[in-house]
DNA sequence: ACTTGACCTTCCCATGATTGGAAGGACTAA
DNA sequence: TTAGTCCTTCCAATCATGGGAAGGTCAAGT
């Protein structure tokens, strides 16, 4: 199978397919004499485990853990519930940033006109020099949503 | 006021002011003779207003337009007024699938025992080749949350 | 056998907002 | 004068993804 056959079969795209192999995420693969790539079902169903969890909003470090979780059978469930539930929280603190961001522009644009008059209070709100507001404070690196980001 | 003080009565780090600077989302300075930038104390009120935006979330697009509705006497205040609900209806979508992520993730988790067996609810899901699960397929370009991104 | 079109390869670039850091100049207080 | 803090510009990295160019390969149809 070349590689346009494993995106179209895995759901990620040839590009990513790539992309993965280049960061080490999966392995490299065999390759024709021609040096095309070659996948097997297997490699499919890996690809399709990626995008199942970069669907779920994990990270790529995060899927990189999840993946040799998943190969070993060894593993202790609870390594994969721990990864799974610190996720989870990530996902809450950043729904909690965003339900406050949507809930005081809703709340502001309540009190706006919105005729063709120039008064508006949303404009008033953003241009107050006054109280440090008591809301969303992302970190910085990655804003609020940086880091999330799935598919 | 140099550099650093405007960032720090404003709150926007002097690194992005330069940025802002760059991108022309504020105009340039005036310089002192040394090359440094000056700056007055309604620059610094201009970057708490984009500070804000930022802080709820808007992207530096559009904070451009806002910034100029803002100083537009003229405005009519149902312009300012689509801006932020449309930034709403943006930020209920992504929290809408933050949330399908969490809870797929919790009822998942919730299945695992989270002990030292290898069995885990939570892998055997994410492998499953069948059922293409109704789940969170955010956009492809910017991913669930890449647009958001406040400060 | 040859052409066409679809596919593959690698390489570089862009996105968005932000930070980090290097190299070097300017200023200030001791 | 010197140390230390500030400023300048420029370049790079982040994260996941897509776009596109230049060129090689393959399969099907003429």
């Amino acid at each position: 199978m070349n590689i346009g056959q494993a995106a179209q079969a895995s759901g990620v795209s040839a590009k990513m397919i790539r992309y993965y192999e280049s960061i080490g995420l999966i392995p490299k693969t065999v390759r024709t004499e021609a040096g095309y790539r070659v996948y097997s079902d297997h490699d499919v169903h890996t690809l399709r485990f990626i995008r199942r969890s970069r669907d779920l909003g994990f990270s790529v470090e995060q899927i990189a853990d999840l993946v040799s979780l998943w190969q070993d059978r060894e593993r202790a469930s609870k390594d994969v519930k721990a990864i799974a539930l610190e996720h989870v929280t990530v996902l809450e603190r950043k729904i909690r940033e965003l339900q406050e961001m949507a809930s005081t522009l809703t709340h502001l644009a309540r009190n706006c006109h919105g005729d063709t008059r120039p008064h508006c209070p949303i404009l008033e709100e953003l241009a107050n020099d006054e109280a440090e507001r008591a809301h969303a404070k992302p970190d910085a690196k990655f804003g609020v949503l940086g880091k999330v980001s799935a598919r």
